[in-house]
DNA sequence: AGAGTTTGCTAAACCGGTTTGCTAAACCGG
DNA sequence: CCGGTTTAGCAAACCGGTTTAGCAAACTCT
């Protein structure tokens, strides 16, 4: 490889730079800017000027290694990071994790698979300890690569792991009340859009992913009304627009003419909101719809949105809080583990199944 | 301090431990991962066996000691993190950001003001160079403490610094056309939604900040139509929906009955729109609103906002290409400068004034 | 003036890896 | 069987800081 002559970008300055200019020892700089007095003052000031000369700034990289920590917190997920930042709950679940992390001082680096493999971006990434989310049954080797790298963890939305802090929300509750209430307004006839994941665990109410446990809630609430659900009426979609909008689309030209959705995500209930706008079909009148998350948008959507409200922003604040709890060196207990309350908020996209489907 | 008897989080296992449990040098433990073809493949083998077993991981802080690179970018604002991901615009530019750099094998750190002091934040950030977004010009001395780290930059959507890479869009026009749309609709007494910020500059178009640029677009149109705009008829508000619907609500309060409203953000419009519902006007019969940046949420509001198309993906996908270029050996020329384009979209939030404000 | 203390700074070890230079053993051809 | 080349692995230097132990000079006290 050729080597230029002249490097423009000056290289950095290093201590042992700054040391010898002042013609002091690396162990003077140090304490010039960190413990000042060790030093004559004259001395310190003397050297700081040098430092500032040099445009001298401590390697941040070599400071970690020596304080053994990153000042740092990594917020991770199995999916691709753009992906993540295309669904408006992630952003708020980070709104609450930044809160926190800012305020005491730490960092966030977003860890996301690299090359399609998270081990090896864990393996990476320089961080005290990790938020997980977006987890799912998918992913069992996922959270054991977690556990061996062995950093503090707190699992977001998943089923709980002895050692590791974990939060979450009562899905099923919500997801429960979110049926119950479309059954109560007479609707038999209904839709479920799921998020897209592995096969289905109808098994595992509470073990299971989010998904499960939200499905398990829709289905309590079909048995207490004795109706059936054909299979092609559980859809998955991406928890995007465009993921929702597509879906009922899909749907509608396989023949479905349900009177109302359940969707487990906001953002896929405003695509179909979208969907239904695009059919001709009037919400409420004709289709009605039950988001997930209640996030700020269902506020400006046409009709506004009854959804299921969680905690997005708490939960990034609590998930934040835990994990910089067992950071902490008098580390409270690991394993803590809280569950969040949901409650249905019904507001203008839902109503009885009422003047019929047009065409 | 006390020492603890029994550390129950066993202290992570290090180069020299698998070096010393395979009766080897740790120089043969570092071959056995990163040039295995340096030592016989059943040597190589079983170092890797032994450290499996050991749950070694090489510590990435080291690594990249060594290294010299820490396969990060960063994303920096002069802002707290928690009301960067409280806008929506943010999340967009995100997730542009990350698509290439997600691909490219790169980490993404959010760098935020440490204790109010960017200064510290940058000197602990741990990357190879940085996006810096919503720099302002009441913020010059950060752009000096960014220069002086050294570090290669890209400036979004500020005033251009030769020896940095920028990009941004064309504000002036954008707003300009957003401006002369409502005023051709007949509009004459109309409302300025800025975002906060220090003092005005009206002088510096092109020079000043996005809302400097804006603003100027804005009263190009005025003067066009020779339009007089009192000054409490230009408010701050918040880039976010709480922001936008309290600046309306309070300038409502002051008396003003404006027939249009100019915002220079859809979050702040998405804010109006809910305001105006509360008050009672029709949009657009008794007010028309014009956003700026056409995030996805306009699609959905109520009425379907029209606005000012800025590629805000794109604009982060740039920003990252032209950071990882200015990274590479090879090393493009610095100073590169995009403006990309703005144009306007007309939905249904705007129309002639029309059936008069109730009330 | 000499012993004891304090002040001001330095040399060296360390954090946990990677990389270079070198040596000893194995291998090769003649 | 010997000199030359390969192969396999090691010791030590290095990345750029922080921190500990310790030394020399200056200061205090009697």
């Amino acid at each position: 490889m050729v080597k230029h002559v002249s490097e423009l970008p000056t290289p950095r300055a290093r201590i042992a730079d700054v040391a010898r200019e002042a013609g002091v020892s690396k162990a003077a700089v140090s304490f010039a800017f960190n413990s000042p007095e060790r030093l004559k003052a004259q001395t310190a000031e003397r050297i700081r000027k040098v430092a500032t000369e040099l445009g001298y700034r401590p390697h941040p990289v070599a400071r970690m290694l020596t304080a053994g920590s990153t000042a740092t917190i990594g917020i991770l997920s199995p999916n691709p990071l753009a992906q993540m930042f295309a669904n408006p709950f992630f952003a708020l679940f980070a709104e609450g994790v930044a809160t926190v992390t800012e305020d005491r001082g730490f960092g966030l680096l977003f860890i996301s698979p690299l090359h399609g493999s998270l081990e090896r971006a864990m393996a990476r990434a320089t961080v005290d300890g990790v938020i997980v989310i977006g987890l799912d049954r998918e992913h069992p080797q996922v959270v054991e690569s977690i556990r061996r790298v062995g950093l503090p963890t707190v699992l977001v939305d998943a089923p709980a792991w002895p050692e590791h802090g974990a939060i979450g929300v009562d899905d099923t509750a919500g997801a429960l009340g979110a049926a119950r209430h479309l059954l109560q307004l007479g609707h038999r006839d209904l839709l479920i859009l799921s998020m897209p994941s592995e096969a289905q665990n109808s098994a595992g109410a509470e073990t299971g992913s989010v998904m499960d446990r939200r499905m398990h809630g829709y289905r309590l609430a079909l048995d207490e009304y004795e109706v059936e659900l054909g299979a092609d009426h559980v859809r998955q979609a991406p928890a995007t627009f465009e993921g929702g909008e597509a879906a009922f689309l899909r749907a509608w030209e396989d023949g479905l003419r349900p009177t109302g959705v359940l969707s487990m995500s906001d953002a896929a209930a405003a695509g179909v909101l979208q969907a239904a706008r695009h059919l001709g079909l009037n919400v409420p009148g004709d289709l009605s719809i039950v988001g997930f998350d209640d996030l700020p948008l269902t506020r400006f959507t046409d009709p506004p949105l009854t959804t299921v409200h969680q905690p997005v922003r708490r939960k990034g604040e609590e998930a934040a809080r835990m994990l910089l709890r067992a950071l902490s060196p008098e580390n409270g207990r690991a394993g803590e583990h809280r569950v969040l309350e949901t409650r249905l908020v019904v507001r203008r996209s839902t109503a009885p199944p009422g003047t019929g489907v047009r065409r």
